[in-house]
DNA sequence: ATTTAATATCGTAATATTGCAATATTAATA
DNA sequence: TATTAATATTGCAATATTACGATATTAAAT
């Protein structure tokens, strides 16, 4: 089949699995690295940056985009793409409030 | 192609990317949050709580445990599997040090 | 030793993803 | 308005992922 059965699970679970999906690629990964480093954020820096082919970074882009990882808006011939800090938020809560959840005793798998 | 270039990237950010995508989909994320809220964590509950199938549940505990999110210990008849503290606290080490390291002025994107 | 219950593996069909060359679009500049 | 520079879109081939039925394995219970 090949498809994710989205409709099995809650609007949040899959909100969050497509931002962490987003992220959880090498490439796209290393883009939001490089956004977080720089002051300007253009999609050329990029291409020279990474060994990938322009359209191929510049899909990658696209799906950050989707995913509400990053903002993008035009700046004349360029395009200025940024961190959205408040997905970022959302992700870094998660995992923290997983730690703080987890059972301190380790009864089990120890 | 379909492959990823794992090559271009160096070691750090292919385990980092690899853990996040484990994440990254709706059934693992499922499992994950499932593991959290129960103290016996045994693969036949969560068959019973999601709405897949038995070895679709399996390939997923598989592929966390390939992540290194998960860690399973066998108990008799059953398996007990329990989060890995260590990569969760990594994951939210990174998000956090996402947050801090984010130019503070908008500059961009604004 | 059989049976049963829990989990894993295999095989496979359907779909998704990755990467790139070719091409299109868009906006500044000459 | 032609040219150029930056980015997006299209189309496609190769590979990966998802899901599940059928079947295997494993260990407790009878």
């Amino acid at each position: 089949m090949g498809v994710t059965k989205t409709e099995v699970y809650d609007e949040q679970h899959n909100l969050l699995a497509t931002q962490l999906k987003a992220i959880g690629h090498p490439a796209r990964l290393a883009i939001v690295q490089f956004l977080i480093n720089q002051k300007d954020c253009i999609c050329n820096d990029i291409v020279n940056e990474l060994s990938l082919a322009q359209p191929t970074i510049s899909q990658h882009l696209k799906e950050l985009k989707n995913a509400g990882i990053i903002k993008g808006t035009i700046e004349g011939k360029s395009i200025c793409y940024c961190i959205n800090p408040k997905v970022i938020e959302n992700l870094a809560t998660f995992f923290t409030s997983i730690l703080t959840n987890l059972p301190s005793d380790e009864s089990c798998c120890s």
